[in-house]
DNA sequence: TCCATTTGACCGAG
DNA sequence: CTCGGTCAAATGGA
């Protein structure tokens, strides 16, 4: 136990640094990125500790673990990119021009089936299955995978997945089994120069065709890709692309950002309550329902699976700027 | 001519 | 055998 408490420790005591030091680290983003990426781990490392102490779980359930331990994972990055970039609330206000709802989620083992993927972010396409099993296809790479959900862009053309900060190349398109709508395979255009693998694969989902679910494979390992002037080379190793465009989104720190964006975006950094982020993930343990918000949720009955959720509500109903760190690490 | 997209074929996991 | 993912030839636009 007190290695835990060392480890939980650790992460504040990581965490404040970062806040300290936050001035001078904002204009060294792959030192930010490597600073995030130690937080997250060190508070991953606790959660591990800390289910390893309680009842085994039935094998039945591990799936389930799994997919929550690691979606509080990715949460917690979110969370320290929130916590980290008070702008951030563009990117999630009804302002953004894709109306960006985003559903952050990571795949538990890289699998790609829809029943495999634990959680909310497939149920459209469970809900969307007629009934028939569909079985778990696991990759034999084992490649870390990344969900979001984003609405279609409300400007140009709605056919276009919303702009990731990156450029990608088709490569495919196939009709899945149960969607209306094919799915699109997309990889980095510098696959060929740089030997960049990521890769991701567009689908809109059944029952909301006005939105996207963007599914990201690997990472870039290329300069060359983003749009940006981010990532550097470690946040781009390191963070997702969705968490790398939340970074984007802040105002110019160094000026090459997309013009589109900035141009169809109304910035009101003092409002940074008006949020419209909804994060789920694999919170059910033992069932394959679909998860809900955090305003949904019945906290009476599941308080002990809605920590990271609990976080997010004191982000967003705090009226913080989202930049004190004692807001979210106080009471610890 | 170059590059991106389309699309049928193929591969491999389950 | 099914079906998701990828390949690669054909096609089209700049």
């Amino acid at each position: 136990m007190e290695e835990i408490l060392s480890l939980i420790f650790h992460g504040c005591k990581l965490t404040r640094d970062l806040e300290s030091n936050l001035q001078s680290l904002i204009n060294n983003p792959s030192l930010l990125a490597s600073s995030c990426e130690d937080i997250v781990m060190a508070f991953s490392r606790a959660s591990d500790r800390l289910k390893a102490l309680v009842t085994p779980v039935p094998p039945e359930l591990e799936g389930g673990v799994q997919e929550w331990q690691t979606a509080n994972h990715t949460q917690a990055m979110v969370m320290a990119m929130l916590a980290l970039d008070p702008f951030q609330s563009q990117l999630f206000s009804d302002k953004n021009p894709f109306d960006a709802k985003v559903w952050t989620t990571r795949d538990a083992d890289g699998s790609s089936s829809a029943k495999s993927r634990g959680g909310g972010e497939l149920q459209a396409a469970e809900g969307s299955d007629t009934g028939k099993n569909q079985r778990s296809r696991k990759r034999k790479d084992g490649v870390e995978k990344h969900t979001i959900r984003a609405a279609v862009p409300r400007i140009g053309n709605m056919e276009i997945p919303p702009d990731d900060g990156f450029t990608w190349r088709k490569y495919g398109q196939k009709e899945i089994l149960g969607s209306r709508f094919p799915r699109s395979y997309y990889r980095c255009t510098h696959k060929s120069f740089y030997g960049c693998i990521a890769r991701k694969q567009v689908q809109r989902l059944d029952d909301d065709p006005n939105t996207f679910e963007v599914t990201y494979c690997s990472h870039h390992s290329c300069l060359m890709s983003s749009t940006t002037s981010f990532p550097p080379p470690v946040a781009a190793a390191t963070i997702p692309p969705e968490l790398l465009e939340v970074e984007t989104t802040q105002p110019p720190l160094s000026t090459n950002l997309p013009l589109r964006r900035w141009d169809s975006m109304e910035l009101e950094t003092d409002t940074p309550t008006d949020l419209n982020l909804e994060i789920s993930g694999s919170f059910n343990m033992a069932t394959t329902e679909a998860p809900v918000t955090s305003q949904s949720q019945d906290r009476d009955a599941k308080d002990v699976e809605w920590p990271v959720a609990d976080l997010a509500d004191a982000i967003f109903n705090s009226g913080s700027s989202g930049s004190d760190m004692d807001a979210f690490f106080g009471p610890i």
